[in-house]
DNA sequence: ATCCTGCAATTTTTT
DNA sequence: ATTGCAGGAT
């Protein structure tokens, strides 16, 4: 990226970056280059064109991208781009929001609810309308209502086409979520986008300001707009045309959150006399990687077809490994990228090890900490969700809006105060009938003779804490503010009580405070434009940053999903645990289109390496708990066989049949679905070990309960149930799911 | 109300 | 393996 800077653009880059105005189509392969040709065009509608920087409004996937977009716009100007708006989606809608908030009946301080908000939300709203939360578990339900609200269904339609119970309850709550989140002056992701587009049904004239004052549209990642934001931008550059995408249908991996490909395809009907450019000239990654990459998405049917070429002819072949387990996987790569090292070929923070699914980190990490690798892990565990961090930020939000009914509940007993969750439904109950948010019905606890005196004073003592707090706080910076939190709740005394884990949490509560400081520093002066306190903005801030967002840039080997590596790029990428039912992922292949969505996103790992590319498979591999049996991946069969190099590190008892020799080359695998149901190599102890079969009359023995006999076997496949007679007889027999309870074979206990 | 214990469910990807 | 939750004791 950095090195393509200086480069001259190359035609199609330079049709983009200079295209005057009208709608644009840029059909930017990976690699092609499309992120400098956004921050080029930025600049040059700035220089060239003299549009302002605050007329132009361009939406990135991540903070992170936005950020250093925007740097890079300020380096190509030589001055910061003072007003230009860039963002994700999600916050650009936010800031709107924070102007607009009063037409739609919110207060411009409204709080940003997060999943885990939503979801305590949706678990009142079925408790209270007495559904069982276990028959309807408030995730599944919340993600069924964030689906609809994804495909901007409303809760009369989702209701309507509701074919099982779950959906119908599921529509019942959404009809309620809405008004209680009114209630609570509250949005959720999903309300972020689709408020914006409520305010331009409802208020013309709100978007015709808009329209007017946005004169350009930019759209990176367009291949993953979900029906709600691809209307939005549709509204705002509906006027003048001014639009300009940029995606890559090949790496469409978001339809599972609602993004929907096509919108590449309606985008030429919904804007006529769109110029289409096609970026083929992949800048990143050598031939041979090209070569390995286009292999498997040539795969996948519906495309829009390009062919992406390079000039980095050859390269070293692309190292295709199979490995023990996923130990023996982590291992093999750490010594390698230390051999890497060595040699001099990319230093750690060079190297990226990817992978399906975040619980793949673990034996990662531990392979590279016992050989004092540096890594970075781009987590699913955000610093923000940290329970302590979470409990501040609480605090903030209710001082902001008062009405935020999941802060209140969050820290009206955090420190402890003796309010327990009977004295809460009571209070539920009060602010219920009176329409108030909960904190204006502790204010007046003293009224709900439900409630013990004690509990009573209590709840009114949150309240004037609460209005101390807010006097306290007042335009303060949020670091200021955590501070006087952390002094008048005592919350430190209160971590510090929980010992040695509350001492880590304590570090945390610093980290916070230090990082809203620096917050406060970088601050982009344009953003005071609008409305609100600065806690009000950090508020919005901390809401909507992702895990991709905090990354450090301490050096080291990065580790992330291949979600997360989107947009990223390494001159070393290990690609991990490609085996079928991981990547693909079982769950995924059930669904249409799911198959094809999984190998557009193996494909997005291949082509985030720039020289070197390994792809490794566990032939065993632990999961669940469990010790499973694996197969490569569907997708490695595509592999043009003259580009890898086969690796192996299979023990020397490697069985004859079928491989040659010890080790590589490997002959080629055979293709095609039924060749692949063929053993690729058969370990026999390891097969009849592996496969629980349960037999009655059977001696097992569990890690807890000891030797048993099973006694009867029910159900199949992860339902699993096996009953079991123990030979305690104070623990008697017992149902286990075989999947969890981790049972042996007992052959000792045979003869006694 | 809070603490403690034991049981159950859990893992796909993220704004 | 880990975490959250229900139920009982204090």
């Amino acid at each position: 990226m950095t090195e393509q800077q200086s480069l001259p653009l190359n035609p199609a880059q330079r049709e983009a970056v200079e295209h005057p105005g009208g709608p644009v189509l840029v059909l930017a392969g990976a690699g092609s280059g499309k992120t400098r040709v956004l921050t080029m065009r930025i600049a040059h509608l700035i220089t060239t064109q003299h549009v302002a920087p605050q007329r132009i409004f361009a939406v990135t996937f991540t903070n992170k991208a936005a950020g250093e977009m925007r740097s890079r716009v300020a380096q190509l100007l030589g001055a910061d781009p003072r007003g230009l708006w860039i963002g994700t989606f999600h916050s650009v809608s936010a800031r709107i929001l924070r102007r607009e908030a009063p037409l739609l009946g919110f207060g411009p301080n409204f709080t940003i609810y997060d999943s885990d908000d939503s979801e305590a939300l949706v678990k009142r709203l079925l408790e209270t309308r007495q559904l069982s939360t276990k028959v309807y578990p408030p995730r599944t339900v919340h993600a069924v209502i964030s689906s609809a609200k994804n495909r901007m269904l409303t809760p009369e339609e989702l209701g309507a086409q509701a074919d099982a119970p779950l959906i119908k309850v599921a529509g019942e709550i959404y009809a309620a979520l809405g008004p209680a989140l009114k209630q609570a002056n509250a949005m959720d992701f999903d309300d972020l986008l689709l408020h914006p587009l409520t305010l331009f049904r409802e208020h013309p004239e709100r978007l015709a300001y808009w329209q007017d004052r946005f004169q350009h549209v930019l759209v990176d990642e367009f291949q993953d707009t979900n029906a709600a934001q691809y209307l939005l931008v549709k509204h705002l550059a509906k006027r003048h045309g001014n639009l300009c995408v940029v995606g890559d249908d090949d790496q469409a991996i978001y339809g599972w959150r609602g993004a929907d490909v096509r919108h590449m395809l309606t985008f030429q009907n919904d804007f006529p006399g769109t110029k289409l450019v096609r970026l083929e000239q992949n800048y990143r990654s050598t031939q041979i990687i090209l070569d390995a990459a286009n292999g498997i998405i040539a795969e996948n049917a519906a495309r829009l077809g390009k062919t992406l070429f390079t000039e980095k002819k050859g390269g070293e072949r692309v190292v295709l490994l199979s490995t023990a387990d996923e130990r023996d996987e982590a291992e093999w790569l750490a010594n390698e990228f230390a051999r890497r090292a060595a040699d001099g070929d990319a230093g750690y923070e060079g190297m990226a090890i990817l992978y399906r699914t975040n619980s793949q980190s673990r034996p990662l990490e531990e392979a590279l900490r016992f050989r004092g690798i540096p890594y970075r892990l781009i987590g699913a565990i955000s610093f923000y969700e940290r329970r302590e961090v979470k409990d501040l930020l609480a605090y903030l939000r209710l001082i902001a809006n008062p009405a935020d009914d999941e802060a209140f509940l969050r820290v009206v007993n955090v420190p402890r105060r003796g309010i327990g969750d009977a004295s809460l439904t009571v209070l539920g109950r009060s602010a219920g009938a009176w329409q108030k948010p909960l904190l204006e019905a502790a204010r007046r606890a003293s009224a709900i003779t439900e409630l013990r005196p004690n509990v009573r004073e209590a709840l009114a003592g949150v309240a004037s804490l609460l209005d101390r707090l807010r006097d306290a706080v007042g335009q303060a910076d949020p670091a200021t503010a955590l501070e006087t939190i952390l002094a008048t709740t005592g919350y430190e005394q209160y971590l510090a009580d929980e010992g040695s884990e509350g001492l880590e949490r304590i570090e945390n509560v610093r980290e916070l405070v230090a990082g809203a400081a620096a917050w406060a520093e970088v601050q982009d002066p344009d953003a005071a434009e609008g409305t609100g306190s600065p806690v009000e903005r950090y508020l919005t801030q901390a809401a909507l940053v992702t895990p991709a967002d905090e990354a450090r840039d301490a050096g080291g080997v990065t580790l992330t999903t291949t979600h997360m590596a989107k947009g990223l790029e390494w001159p070393i990428v290990a690609l991990a645990g490609l085996e079928d039912g991981l990547f693909p992922l079982g769950r995924s292949t059930e669904q249409p289109g799911g198959v094809e969505e999984e190998r557009r996103l193996c494909y997005v790992g291949l082509t985030r390496a720039r020289e070197r590319l390994y792809l490794s498979w566990a032939r065993t591999r632990y999961r669940n708990g469990r010790l499973e049996l694996a197969e490569p991946s569907r997708f490695l069969d595509a592999l043009p066989s003259q580009v890898v190099e086969e690796r192996s590190t299979t023990p020397t008892w490697r069985p004859q049949r079928g491989m040659s020799g010890a080790m590589p080359p490997r002959p080629p695998r055979p293709r095609g679905a039924a060749a692949r149901r063929l053993p690729d190599v058969a370990f026999p102890e390891e097969v009849s070990q592996d496969a629980p079969r349960y037999v009655k009359g059977e001696r097992v023995r569990h890690r807890k309960f000891g030797g048993g006999i099973v006694r009867g076997v029910s159900g199949e496949g992860r339902d699993l149930r096996v009953s079991v007679d123990f030979d305690d007889p104070d623990i008697g027999t017992k149902q286990l799911l075989a999947a969890y309870a981790g049972l042996e074979r007992d052959w000792e206990g045979e003869g006694a």
